[in-house]
DNA sequence: GAGTAATCGAGACGGTACGTCGTGTCTTGAT
DNA sequence: ATCAAGACACGACGTACCGTCTCGATTACTC
């Protein structure tokens, strides 16, 4: 079952968080910008977490191909560029960063959700590399991809500085290679 | 200048985001448990961030002293778990992740000091790596930092998991050893 | 449209000024003697002024009936004794004495309206007299009201002073018998 | 006993209830035009319309020289102007509408004080006029003042309406010519 | 094509907190 | 002795959204 106006509901939602961030979203203002009357928001999401991780995922802001570059390392590099871009190219980074960061206080917006579907897409560059004879089947692809992910959310979210050229290549090479 | 019931005032904000998270904490709530009128709160501090950042510098939920076990590798896992223990750890931990996670949100409240006066401390370690030959002085202390500490906070903060045992040394043995 | 305990936030509205005055009357005090949101307050009157116009209007407390005792003086003395009575029978007087001198310094609260109202049903006494020949035609008889309410109002309101006894009938002796 | 700066905080006073009405004077903002501490204000007058009270007896904007023309008529015709004057032109109107209007529920503004103040220089009308032989000694004069000047609230505070040419005129002849 | 659910718009409402303004009191230290 | 400076508790302001509710009015599916 789904509202109507979803879609509308869904565009005024993504719109709003981008534009005044995770604190400006007022279920009432996407009630109005979408034409829609507040009691049917409510009808059918019980919050505005909740309104945002159903809108998020929904959207194709989040969308994710994991990349098939032929070579484990150049997928991880391309595995980090994603997250980067996310992370950083407007307006996807606006709405990540202000949802996913609410997300923390809010277990309703499902950020689990996101993160484990993206992982499980993720995932896939890992199989390959076992495949390939590249990964030893014992490595921790959940772990190799929290570092990288994190240290992309590290510099540019906790840090809030900018990535500098080669980010990711590096990232990859502090990995993969020794000290 | 100063209230004069700044440490009950930033007694109570503390325990207030612990407590409720960010977006419970009220001026409300704050003024009623410090025994002080809102508008005094106001006099001081221009936005409920802005208390909150105060509050965390002058407490010690957030302090932290780098350590020196004599090796860089058990060096780092301590780092690492530091940062475990920043956020998984009570009542700290709610402090934490509820005010770091507000930080993304809100400039004033300024979490790029935190994380740099962290860095700045955390960075010792590196040096006395390099000085002992164990690490190459071409090696780039903050991507390391971010690739562990990053690790952290996607698992527990972004993933919502809870933190395997030894996730520490595995975190820093896929860093440091080849796969 | 009207809200739905309008006859109870009128009635908290008119004892509150009379309780207290039109200083001492407090949107919130009336919401919360009459069960009412705050809110549902402001969502009507826009300000206390016309709360305190439009439950006057609605009340009864400044009805009127204009006397008709068979001769001018004794009609005139009549409407004089009412003008006493409006201005110091509680809990009327205490009613109209606030919300009329509040209204001199609140144009939305309508002072005009009230008298104009109360003229024009005076006004009838004056049209008697003059058909049955015990006035002039050309005699003023807004001028004749105005003397004869405004002395009540200086004596009781302005100078604070009790009315001695036959005020009303010496009032309307100075006007019509000479000296 | 009188404050330094007394003069500057009676302006300030006035000029304010002239410029923004009873409501939006403050006794902050009395402190700040008169270059005053608000502590300073409270230590000499307990509230706000003691302090006007103070100002307006203090100024000379409800001056008043009883008029002495030859006739009793166009004495009483003089006194009759000089209220519609005080009422009617600013800023003195101003300064008189809303603090007297006011007075009706600040027994401290003392508006009695000035009313009867003001009728004890009235009186010496009446009393020439009496030793004329043009009034006779029976006489209220009270009540006379309270019924002209009562007429001339009346009419421009409480009605709010303009005060058509030849009004003292009128208003005495109707109480000194018969019918 | 009519009948019956599901869905909706409109909007009043109680409620919490906001951030601001003015009140009147108080203490400290300067003149 | 008088004052400026300014912190403070307090009460109320008027506003913004919250989430809930009732009431018709539409839809749109089903028979």
């Amino acid at each position: 079952m789904a509202p109507r106006k979803q879609q509308e509901i869904f565009d005024a939602t993504l719109w709003m968080v981008a534009e005044k961030g995770y604190d400006g979203l007022t279920v009432e203002g996407v009630a109005e910008r979408s034409g829609v009357n507040k009691t049917t928001i409510y009808r059918w999401w019980p919050s505005k977490a909740a309104l945002l991780g159903a809108a998020l995922v929904e959207s194709d802001v989040l969308a994710f191909e994991p990349p098939d570059t032929g070579s484990f390392r150049s997928d991880l590099v391309a595995l980090v560029e994603q997250v980067e871009r996310l992370l950083t190219e407007p307006p996807g980074s606006d709405i990540a960063v202000a949802a996913l960061a609410a997300a923390v206080r809010h277990p309703e917006l499902d950020a689990r959700r996101f993160f484990a579907d993206r992982f499980a897409r993720e995932r896939v560059v890992f199989e390959r590399a076992v495949r390939r004879g590249e990964l030893s089947g014992s490595a921790d692809p959940l772990l190799i991809m929290d570092l990288l992910a994190g240290a992309v959310w590290m510099r540019t979210v906790l840090r809030g500085m900018p990535l500098p050229d080669g980010f990711a290549k590096k990232a990859v090479s502090a990995l993969l290679d020794t000290f």
